[in-house]
RNA sequence: GCCCCCCUGGCGGAAUUGGUAGACGCGCGGGAUUCAAAAUCCCGUUCCUUAGGGAGUGCCGGUUCGAUUCCGGCGGGGGGCACCA
């Protein structure tokens, strides 16, 4: 059967694009194999699945488009390829929509999936959908529950008290980012700072392991594995007692610890923090102390909070022994900036060299000494501390270990092994990162299948109890978590005693779901978290791309559990994304009316360029201010729906031009102008191949035949190391390059038809992991064999390269 | 405050390891086609210029036969962490 087309038909992306999204199912073409052909190599390549939202936008666009070109390529280069997609279900939109529009979360969060997954499909993506699976399915969070209970079991979960931010109204914790101005983001309530018993994964057993082990990462940004060593925060410095000069109840000593011991004959008082041991034992019997405590804690812990915070102490009248100087003491202070969880909570501060200590000092009176820099610029230290720098020789007076001239870290390791020999404390590794806390008090999430007894305390679910699953019969009209107020669902057996008991309503954080999601798509039917022979066949994740917002938490929780997940014999890898991709955002012009609210680019018309350009409103012609180019949000209204760039261009064009114009770890800024002419190219293109169809048994004259023959080599040689490299802008513009030359062997037919059908057929191959449906009709249009989203991928001739 | 990154035409950006700066696209200018428009095609498009050239990758300096690329300083923009002692 023969379509005849004529070279000026348009190409109609909405008759076409449907039409290869069938063929491609029916053939079944991207589903992983379930028992595969062992000697082909595997590849697996994941993008951050979705949250449900509702509906997809443009960043989901450019992050599948991304993942999309990889796996296709790497399909046809002859891999077993693994690319699947699932949903990250849970989470508290879906409980605020339902207190909003009295919907249910499970059925809100289901009706979200359904939309999106039929956008996502619209896209032509390569994913293997018969894996696909949401966090909220029972058959998930059943296995994440079973995790739980491994993982408890082997001592990487723990429970202990600490302190949140509880806002009153809603009766529920809060994240410090939901805490604004002191008050809880929904319920603008006073948020009270609560300390509760929560359930901790025990990852900074692994912080020394998860920072080292950075340096294998050679596949991943720089910039990451700098964020998150930034984040583990690894500190070297000396842990050491102060003697008090008399003892306070059995206490003899205060420890503490620092980095900086090089300091130490600038030291002025102690501090220790509000929660520590001898501030709440001085607390018990000094109500102006107990008074002072009271106050410090009704000051929020959002970083906003703390940067305005002033330095406030408490004078104990304690008082510790000077060490280096015997005749000397120092007064011990209660202080709002000494922190409880890092180092052992208590300090001792050097004014002179440290800004928060100067503060401090001014502000109480307490002594600056700064003598000890034999500096020749040296100036008194007024409202500035100088901190001796780490890396630059300075010469030294007093200084403890009796160093004269040395480096800050050579004069801080000299100080350490002084007072190791005196006997005053030892060197200590410090670290930033803290347990990981999942305790959440909702609904919408997995929950921590542990049971309350009264005479056996906190016992684990036994695993053949499991799933512990989420009662579909709950309301949203009054605040708090509907776990605790249901009826019966609480009530249970305890798995030790037998006896009465109540269920665990917390449940756990999001973070928890998507930390081993990528290893359930190994085998995600399987009746264990996961299917052993499978994830190791797959895992590590070959390719991992997603935005760089989750450089730290996401990324980081995933490499703690991947070892949990190893301990515990789910897993054989301890890092699961063997390469990472951050990569950059949508964004777009935003646009204000004269009233001061946002316009949505729909709504304008644009004239004039540069420093002429004009917007007005289409409905009135009223003007409208362009403003800066931003995150595409709907607060500012400057987003563009994929569905309508679809039903205009096709999926393809949009697919193009959020792969072509910026390197893919920098924004790429939406336009109107850029997407036309991503379009004119799928047009231009659709042109050539039938001009190139029906010339097909016309000879050119030969002359230009070998040069077309080169620019098509080289540039396939070139987009061979350009797209595994994610460098798909450059890509492009190399196919643009070959597309150039191909027109102009048309149009001064000086090519051979062999020489040009091998140029466009290559053309077609390089641009079908980017636009697969064009490339197959364009593949039909030619006579090609089969389906070039399933032809393998052609090989450069390394003699035309030259 | 600490840590990190970036800076190339009107714009997004190319330039494999230090070797022809500005590929490719967008925009713009001119032209062709058209009754006209849309669509399409062709030519031009870093700046200055006395038309022979000259300058040029944020600025100043250095290394080098040669620097967008390496080193030092300054300026501008962006990001991460943050009372972490």
């Amino acid at each position: 059967m023969k379509t005849s087309i004529m070279a000026s038909e348009r190409y109609s992306p909405a008759d076409v694009e449907q039409k290869w999204q069938s063929r491609w199912d029916e053939a079944k073409l991207f589903e992983a194999k379930s028992e595969p052909d062992p000697d082909a190599p595997t590849y697996y390549v994941l993008e951050m699945f979705p949250y449900p939202s509702g509906r997809i936008h443009m960043g989901h666009v450019r992050n599948y488009a991304m993942g999309d070109v990889i796996a296709r390529y790497k399909r046809a280069k002859g891999f077993e390829v693994l690319h699947p997609m699932g949903w990250d279900a849970f989470g508290m939109p879906a409980e605020n929509a339902a207190m909003q529009n009295k919907t249910h979360p499970k059925g809100w969060t289901y009706d979200n999936i359904a939309a999106m997954r039929a956008q996502l499909k619209s896209l032509g993506l390569s994913l293997d959908w018969s894996r696909e699976f949401a966090t909220c399915d029972v058959d998930y969070y059943a296995q994440q529950q079973a995790l739980f209970l491994d993982f408890l079991e082997a001592g990487l979960v723990t429970r202990k008290n600490a302190k949140v931010n509880w806002d009153p109204v809603d009766m529920t914790v809060l994240a410090n980012e939901q805490v604004i101005d002191g008050k809880g983001w929904r319920s603008g309530a006073e948020v009270e700072q609560r300390e509760l018993t929560q359930w901790f994964f025990k990852i900074s057993d692994y912080s020394e392991e998860l920072l080292d082990a950075l340096d294998g990462l050679d596949e991943w940004p720089a910039r990451v594995k700098l964020m998150q060593a930034n984040w583990i925060g690894k500190s070297r410095g000396l842990q050491m007692t102060f003697e008090l000069t008399e003892p306070y109840g059995e206490l003899t000593g205060l420890e503490i610890y620092t980095t900086r011991p090089d300091t130490l004959a600038g030291a002025s008082f102690m501090a220790v923090a509000p929660e520590h041991p001898l501030a709440v034992a001085l607390a018990a019997d000094n109500p102006a102390l107990a008074q002072f405590v009271v106050d410090v804690r009704k000051s929020g812990t959002s970083a906003e909070e703390l940067e305005t915070a002033e330095k406030q102490g408490f004078e104990t009248g304690i008082h510790v022994k000077h060490p280096l100087y015997e005749s000397e003491t120092l007064p011990v202070y209660v202080a709002n900036f000494v922190l409880m969880d890092y180092g052992t909570g208590a300090i001792f501060a050097c004014p002179a060299h440290d800004q928060r200590d100067l503060d401090f000092a001014r502000k109480y009176g307490l002594p600056v000494i700064d003598t000890f820099f034999a500096m020749d610029d040296h100036t008194p230290v007024e409202n500035e501390a100088f901190v001796p720098p780490k890396t630059e020789t300075v010469d030294w007076v007093n200084q403890p270990a009796g160093i004269e001239k040395a480096t800050g870290e050579e004069a801080i390791e000299a100080t350490i092994d002084w007072a190791e020999k005196k006997g005053l404390g030892e060197a200590k590794t410090q670290f930033r990162l803290r347990d990981w806390g999942v305790s959440r008090q909702r609904y919408w999430g997995c929950p921590i299948p542990v049971v309350h007894c009264e005479k056996c305390g906190v016992v684990p679910e036994k695993k053949e109890n499991l799933p512990v699953q989420l009662p579909d019969d709950v309301t949203f009209d009054i605040p708090g978590n509907p776990l605790d107020r249901h009826p019966t669902w609480r009530d249970c057996t305890c798995p030790s005693c037998g006896g009465p008991a109540k269920r665990e309503t917390d449940t756990m954080d999001t973070f928890v779901d998507s930390s081993w999601y990528f290893a359930r798509f190994a085998d995600p039917t399987a009746e264990t978290p996961t299917n052993v022979k499978a994830v190791n066949r797959w895992l590590p994740v070959d390719q991992y791309i997603g935005g760089i917002e989750h450089a730290i938490l996401h990324l980081l929780y995933s490499r703690f559990f991947a070892r949990a997940m190893q301990k515990t014999g789910h897993l054989a890898v301890a890092e699961p994304f063997k390469g990472l991709f951050t990569q950059g955002m949508v964004v777009h012009e935003t646009y204000k009316a004269a009233d001061g609210s946002w316009v949505m680019p729909s709504e304008l018309t644009i004239s004039g360029e540069g420093a002429n350009r004009r917007a007005v409103l289409k409905s009135d012609g009223s003007p409208v201010e362009i403003g800066g180019i931003e995150k595409m949000s709907k607060s500012k209204r400057n987003t563009v729906d994929p569905d309508e760039i679809i039903a205009t261009y096709g999926a393809d064009t949009a697919r193009w031009f959020v792969l072509s114009d910026s390197p893919p770890d920098r924004d790429v800024i939406w336009t109107d102008a850029g997407v036309q002419g991503a379009h004119r190219f799928v047009q231009r293109l659709w042109r050539l191949v039938h001009r190139v169809a029906e010339g097909a048994d016309r000879e050119g004259q030969d002359n230009g035949s070998l040069a077309l023959r080169k620019i098509t080599h080289k540039t396939l040689s070139n987009v061979d190391t350009m797209i595994p490299a994610l460098r798909n802008n450059a890509a492009v513009a190399q196919i643009y390059t070959l597309v150039n030359a191909l027109e102009k062997g048309v149009d001064d037919n000086s090519v051979s038809s062999a020489a040009m059908r091998e140029g466009i057929t290559i053309t077609l191959q390089m641009i079908a992991p980017m636009m697969p449906h064009l490339a197959e009709e364009c593949w039909v249009a030619l006579g090609c064999e089969g389906m070039v989203g399933d032809t393998p991928w052609p090989d450069f001739d390394p003699d035309l390269l030259a």
